[in-house]
DNA sequence: ACCTGAACACCGTTCAAGT
DNA sequence: ACCTGAACACCGTTCAAGT
């Protein structure tokens, strides 16, 4: 029975879950399918969209931020760790794409509509929600990197507090920011 | 004249501004140095130490923040993202190399001693110090990665205005929101 | 002490040829 | 339509052997 387009991606995704993005290789991704590397390209074009179709299955139903933006965003943040948290290396991943340009729909775009629906002026607005971006996807980083690093560092683990509550306390930081930035 | 280990950081960092961090392979470093790729292992130990290494020099210099935390910080910001502007990629690098652990004395720390020296308690203070190293090293990537990308996307590039004087704003957004920590 | 030659175990990608 | 076999042009790293 041949393999379909989605298959492959389920494949991927199941890869990064449990072995990481760094040993997400199209050999190892075709022979978890039981098949040659050079089947995949025939189901995909190369791996830079493989992998942008791995952030958009990540990312899928994450929606727009909505009501008052404070709150909005804070509940627009929370929901986007979320989703990175699932799975693994999923931040690293999602930078990496954005940094190559290949952010599809743009992240950031939500939070700045909800910032200049807010009454805040577009350049502010898109400064404020790519801030927030930034941040969440660094900390998340963060959270992932140290779960790997967690085994082998000892019990002198940098003092880094992290988890819900330091996230938490990030947004607030953030949105206490973008709360001067209002006329 | 044999090689001395000074040399190899030196080509390194010569490669990494000319071609980028995706070129910075050990055998192209080699080339570069009329040698064989084994005979780099004498030298570094390996290609990650090596980047450990280039991180050093690109940051080599850089002063902790002095002075009145606000006027400090931001001051503070400016040098890093000078310091990251002069080579190609070294804020894709810089992030990199934090993200594995090997962050040498932590960029955050000066910051956070800053604020914790202006009467902020230590996890607020390390939360806003690492909030901003985060910002100022992803605003750095963007404009790092749109100066590749620019040639080849069009006139419709995304609206994100940056530069020297959106980075200005970021970071006032984000002490705007650190001195609504201060108690 | 410093480097070469040659290998090992990998990569992503292409493409004729098979079914 | 879908896949194999085999290649191309690479990687980082090791290590006996040379000088």
């Amino acid at each position: 029975m041949a393999l379909n387009d989605t298959d492959v991606t389920d494949a991927a995704l199941a890869i990064l879950d449990e072995y990481g993005l760094a040993d997400l290789t199209m050999r190892r991704l075709a022979d978890s399918l039981g098949v040659r590397a050079g089947a995949l390209y025939w189901h995909v074009s190369n791996k830079q969209t493989l992998l942008a179709g791995l952030v958009t299955v990540i990312l899928d139903g994450l929606e727009e931020p909505a009501g008052p933006w404070r709150a909005g965003l804070a509940g627009w943040a929370d929901a986007l760790r979320s989703r990175l948290l699932a799975h693994r290396d999923s931040a690293d991943l999602v930078a990496t794409m954005r940094a190559i340009g290949m952010a599809a729909t743009d992240l950031a775009d939500g939070p700045a509509a909800c910032l200049t629906g807010a009454g805040l002026e577009p350049e502010r607005a898109g400064l404020g929600a790519r801030t927030l971006v930034h941040f969440v996807i660094g900390h998340v980083n963060e959270e992932q990197q140290r779960v790997q690093l967690g085994p082998l560092a000892g019990e002198d683990a940098p003092p880094v507090p992290s988890g819900a509550e330091d996230f938490r306390a990030g947004v607030g930081l953030l949105l206490d920011g973008i709360a001067a930035q209002f006329p």
